[in-house]
DNA sequence: TAGGCCATCTGGTCCT
DNA sequence: AGGACCAGATGGCCTA
């Protein structure tokens, strides 16, 4: 579907959006790593139980003493489980805020207005993907006309797509936030701080061009 | 209220 | 055995 621009998400990201940089992964590991247990609906397991007495029948004179491979009592078995369960929920979360982490990192390097709602982790790819292209056109553009070449003008389907490969699919240039405006669509690249409006590219659209562009 | 986005949990698979 | 990665499921929050 296509998400309406405007809209004023950015709330439940604040863990996420509180490092400057969030590149530093090992900071940001660490500080997951002592959040405080998500609000999570405890599913039919007693994984949140926890400490707390899961099954309270468990209770038995647990066979001590390990023999190396000796097989191990039902309680001890669901406790390893759990426990392994618990952990491993851990390091997924950890990934998981890493891998945001590393979005955030990349919505930083984007162009995009203070005013703008920040974008889906999906309009974030895509917009990276398709500014990355634009930007490598720009450098093909200019390294031809500082050699004094034979303008480029290279074909769409000579380059591909800089959406999703499919050469000659520009409406695949636009995402869905593009389609809504949400990149302040007519807004020119010069408006934009700390980018620069490159070269109209062979292959990019005529006319102004804007940050939906990229999208 | 429906739909989109997101965080988390979970079990499976692959790799070391 | 344990960790990384992945995809499905679930439920919360938010906006139109």
């Amino acid at each position: 579907m296509v998400p309406h621009p405007s809209r004023a998400r950015a709330v439940q990201v604040t863990h996420e959006t509180e490092q400057p940089f969030p590149g530093a992964s090992d900071v940001e590991v660490t500080r997951v790593a002592s959040a405080p247990p998500s609000p999570t609906r405890v599913r039919g397991n007693c994984a949140e139980a926890e400490g707390g007495n899961c099954r309270g029948a468990a209770r038995k004179p647990r066979a001590r003493r390990g023999g190396r491979s000796r097989p191990k009592s039902e309680l001890a078995l669901s406790k390893q489980r759990r426990s392994r369960r618990k952990k491993a929920n851990d390091r997924e979360r950890n990934r998981m805020h890493n891998l945001n982490s590393a979005l955030d990192a990349l919505r930083g390097v984007l162009p995009t207005f203070p005013d703008d709602a920040k974008l889906t982790k999906i309009e974030t790819l895509r917009f990276a993907h398709n500014y990355i292209w634009a930007l490598t056109q720009t450098l093909r553009i200019a390294d031809h006309s500082l050699y004094g070449l034979e303008p480029p003008a290279p074909s769409c389907e000579e380059l591909g797509s800089p959406d999703d490969g499919s050469p000659g699919d520009w409406s695949s240039l636009y995402s869905p936030v593009s389609q809504a405006g949400s990149l302040s669509p007519a807004a020119s690249l010069e408006e934009c701080p700390g980018l620069q409006a490159p070269a109209s590219p062979a292959c990019l659209r005529p006319g102004a061009l804007a940050l939906s562009d990229f999208l």
